[in-house]
DNA sequence: GAACCGTGGCG
DNA sequence: TCGCCAAGGTT
């Protein structure tokens, strides 16, 4: 790594700084500096892009306009307005953290770093946007861009997917970020990590600090930010059970914790729950199904696969792979013993489906007629 | 510290 | 198709 004389960080400061008062990105959430603009867009925007958040943001200031609105939301109404944004336990945080400023703070918003890190859904880069945007306060604010912008500028060496990592770029970023307008400069390096400096396919030699930028004057730029790799999806295969009666299609929630916790979903079976033996053929597998579903649920069911294919979804850290299973069950049968309810299709726009429930739904209405 | 937690886009 | 990336936090 190298280091920068004051000097020189003086003329980065004012670089970066002139270049963002003209070359800004016009943002929803850049209109002011109210906390809690600023507060929501910088829990929509982690690890999701600006292009995927701005009508998201747009909607749920519409719905919430308020802390005061948010706290006092009804759930469904919080998951309904944050569908198909993903990590959902960022819109549950997001609301126990407005009842602690409502409630614990008295509407009156930490105006520090180390105080908004008390709130649920606030690490230490969310704490230091805020701090820095809304609050004014010279703190870094180390996400992707910086991590990016600042190994390149500065040659840094450091493996940016480990934790420990992010302490050597806020105590590099705290030196050289501008003690007069520390929310713009964050704000800058941002705009500068989503522009010339991107990950692929970026654009240095036009860069306004291209000047500053040591990977780049040494040839060197794609070996910055040095990071290992994440390790591959682990696939999971999963029977998906489509069963109707009269009464609906059944649906079972999923536990409340893990991976699209308490989501409303069409009942899976994973293969691995359902025998040791790999040998076993698809026909055998679903008899074993059936024959669970009789005997830990009551419910009797003849199961029949509806497409050759399986749905696939891949998350970050699995990949589920869904045989889709079509069954019927009498009307009125008891359901006491299952963990589930009946619904009605003409609500699934009213229940908030996660993306892989809304592709089961969606493989399930295109399945080949029988006729 | 490593694993977990969604979705969409891109080469 | 696949791996990587995108304004990370929690456990």
């Amino acid at each position: 790594m190298i280091e920068w004389s004051e000097t020189k960080i003086k003329a980065f400061q004012q670089t970066l700084l002139d270049w963002y008062d003209h070359n800004k990105r016009t943002l929803p959430w850049r209109q002011d500096h109210n906390p809690y603009h600023v507060w929501v867009s910088e829990i929509m925007l982690q690890q999701t892009q600006v292009q995927t958040v701005i009508p998201y943001y747009l909607h749920f200031m519409e719905e919430f306009p308020t802390v005061q609105d948010l706290a006092d939301a009804p759930e469904d109404k919080l998951m309904k307005t944050w569908e198909g944004l993903g990590y959902y336990s960022r819109a549950r945080n997001l609301q126990k953290a407005a009842r602690q400023v409502v409630t614990d703070y008295h509407g009156k918003w930490p105006s520090n770093a180390h105080d908004l890190q008390e709130l649920s859904g606030i690490g230490p880069y969310t704490a230091g946007a805020i701090a820095s945007i809304a609050f004014n306060q010279p703190v870094a604010a180390v996400d992707g861009n910086a991590f990016r912008v600042f190994a390149r500028l500065l040659e840094i060496n450091a493996d940016v997917a480990k934790p420990q990592t992010r302490k050597i770029f806020e105590k590099v970023i705290n030196k050289i970020i501008s003690k007069d307008r520390p929310g713009d400069f964050n704000q800058a390096i941002m705009d500068l990590g989503a522009s010339y400096m991107t990950a692929t396919n970026f654009d240095s030699s036009h860069s306004p600090v291209r000047a500053f930028n040591q990977a780049f004057l040494d040839g060197i730029e794609d070996q910055y930010p040095v990071k290992t790799k994440k390790k591959r999806p682990v696939v999971h295969d999963y029977f998906g059970l489509v069963i109707r009666s009269d009464n609906g299609y059944l649906f079972q929630k999923r536990p409340s914790s893990g991976i699209l916790a308490n989501f409303w979903m069409f009942p899976l079976f994973d293969h691995q729950d359902l025998t040791d033996d790999q040998s076993l053929s698809k026909s055998a597998l679903i008899q074993i199904v059936e024959a669970k579903m009789q005997s830990d649920y009551q419910l009797p069911i003849k199961l029949s696969q509806v497409l050759d294919k399986p749905v696939t979804h891949t998350f970050t850290h699995q990949q589920w792979k869904i045989t889709l299973l079509e069954g019927r069950l009498p009307e009125n049968v008891d359901l006491s013993y299952f963990p589930g309810k009946w619904i009605q299709p003409a609500v699934f726009d009213e229940m908030t489906f996660s993306k892989v429930q809304s592709k089961l739904w969606s493989a399930y209405q295109k399945r080949p007629s029988i006729s």
